[in-house]
RNA sequence: GGCGGAGUAGCCAAGUGGUAAGGCAGGGGUCUGCAAAACCCUUAUGCGUCGGUUCGAUUCCGACCUCCGCCUCCA
């Protein structure tokens, strides 16, 4: 069955179909951090998108080749080393660290290259030299490079490709840097920015002089080069779209590297941003949250990424603190039936139960349907409860289903880790319970079942003894 | 103003031209020494409002209301 994808290029959902003759290999560029701080919760939930969209990839088959670039060099950037007194490297790589502590934190497989842009620098100069010579940028008398909207469009190239635009109610808004007034026109953007005083030591020399670049064709310059001229997937936030995706189409398209009639890009997906306690998120409404801020409350990474797969990724999503609740309240139903199949399975091992795949296949395969891929595990975990309850389970099945999970967990990565160590503290207190119980001394077995909750072990007490589980 | 998206139970959130998935929270029960976990029952005659089409609309069409995003470096 072929996966399907809202395409913002076409505004529906098309079927994904890859370069490759094989239909194996797939090219996946998505838009990383701009590393001049801690990301937040939102920015976290277009990189789970991304990681969603790979896992589901590798799960179908698809040999992915996921890129995803490092913004290090960038306005916020050079203000804060200024103030900072450090280098820029010494600057980003502190956030970088974190950033990429923080995607393993949320299960986030690691993208195959995470190229930086200030490592980039020849292969800019290179795309803004091939630019100039197509005639679609110009250098300012300011210094700086501009790529031309209007000469791209003389080329018969088309501007808009991601929304429709009217191109003459653009007009400079507050956020146009003032030393940008050098442009031919307002939809000009900067490919190569000439240095000025506060720039301090970030520049690069450039056949145009003493620079930086711009933004938008690090994405063209870095993706072409580790993806090819064209491939078929690239990834970022709705917020994206305008200007910087349609402004790296223009660049890389305007660069004519593509084979004939291949576009840059086959298929450009977009997440939705979030709100978080039903608002735009911002610190002065305190509802700003890093995932260090969520970490330090007390949530785990996974119930974290559960509650942002939780909701399909071009629907604009409310995170609160109240469905993280939730999400580990649902996460510990899921631990609990996937536990109790593992002990029934005891050695056995079986080939996944397809059942449950085939749904959750089916499911993900209609852009992405978390909801009911969702609902569908939910209702497995039901009726699976059911049999477990029922003692009618037998250990091949059981074998079968945690197969399945396992399979299942492949794309979603949120389950429990198997094979927990409890430590010897913990199993004598258990012991000291037991005995109690044993003795009807009830009093003294629920105080020491209250102790191991506050050591964070909580007692189920079955048929067969009872079961220590973290909580 | 332009373009785009959304309004479904206390909260989050699927979905369909034929009468509303799933998760969390709540209520009742079974089990348990008591719990926990699990299971069973239960919680929207209703899907922003008003019209229209239809045998029938939450689902299609129109108008309106509200919210959100983008409109030059913000995921």
């Amino acid at each position: 069955m072929a996966l399907r994808l809202f395409n913002t290029l076409k505004r529906e959902i098309e079927e994904i179909v890859v370069r490759d003759p094989d239909k194996r290999r797939v090219g996946m560029y998505c838009c990383g951090p701009t590393v001049y701080d801690y990301a937040h919760i939102g920015n976290y939930r277009t990189f789970v998108f991304a990681d969603l969209v790979r896992r589901y990839l590798e799960f179908k088959g698809y040999a992915v080749n996921h890129v995803m670039n490092i913004t290090d060099v960038e306005d916020k950037i050079i203000a804060r080393v200024k103030s900072a007194g450090v280098t820029l490297r010494d600057y980003t790589a502190k956030y970088e660290t974190a950033f990429l502590e923080d995607m393993a934190t949320l299960r986030c497989v690691r993208p195959h290259h995470l190229p930086r842009a200030t490592e980039h620098i020849p292969e800019i100069i290179e795309l803004i030299s091939r630019l100039l010579a197509r005639g679609v940028a110009y250098q300012a008398p300011d210094g700086s490079v501009y790529f031309s909207i209007e000469r791209y469009r003389g080329c018969g190239c088309r501007y808009g490709q991601l929304l429709n635009l009217d191109l003459d109610s653009l007009r400079p808004g507050e956020r146009v840097s003032n030393d940008e007034y050098a442009k031919e026109a307002v939809a000009d953007f900067a490919l190569w920015k000439a240095r000025v005083p506060e720039d301090g030591a970030v520049t690069w020399p450039s056949p145009w002089g003493e620079g930086r670049p711009g933004w938008h064709v690090e994405c063209s310059a870095m993706s072409m080069k580790l993806l090819g001229p064209s491939f078929d997937l690239h990834l970022g936030g709705e917020d994206l779209i305008f200007p910087h995706h349609e402004d790296e189409i223009a660049q890389s398209e305007g660069a004519d590297l593509q084979p004939a009639g291949e576009p840059f890009v086959r298929h450009w997906l977009h997440g939705a941003h979030l709100l978080v306690e039903g608002r735009k998120m911002s610190k002065s409404l305190g509802n700003y949250f890093t995932l260090r801020d969520l970490l330090a409350k007390g949530y785990a990474g996974r119930e974290i990424r559960y509650l942002l797969l939780s909701a399909h990724y071009r629907e604009a999503f409310n995170f609160t603190l109240e469905n993280l609740i939730g999400a580990r309240t649902a996460l510990n139903r899921l631990d609990d039936c996937v536990t109790k199949l593992r002990e029934l399975a005891g050695p056995v091992t079986a080939s996944p139960d397809p059942t449950l795949i085939e749904s959750i296949r089916t499911a993900l395969d209609e852009d992405l349907n978390v909801s009911a891929a969702w609902a569908a595990l939910f209702d497995w975990v039901r009726e699976l409860n059911r049999q477990i309850a029922g003692q009618t389970l037998s250990a091949e099945p059981a074998a079968a289903a945690v197969a399945a999970w396992e399979a299942v967990d492949r794309i979603f990565a949120v389950g429990a880790p198997a094979g927990l160590e409890i430590p010897a503290e913990i199993t004598a207190l258990l012991e000291q319970r037991q005995a109690a119980r044993k003795a009807r001394d009830f009093p003294k077995a629920d105080t020491l079942r209250d102790t191991l909750l506050a050591k964070g072990w909580a007692i189920e007490d079955t048929p067969k003894g009872p079961r220590l589980k973290p909580r």
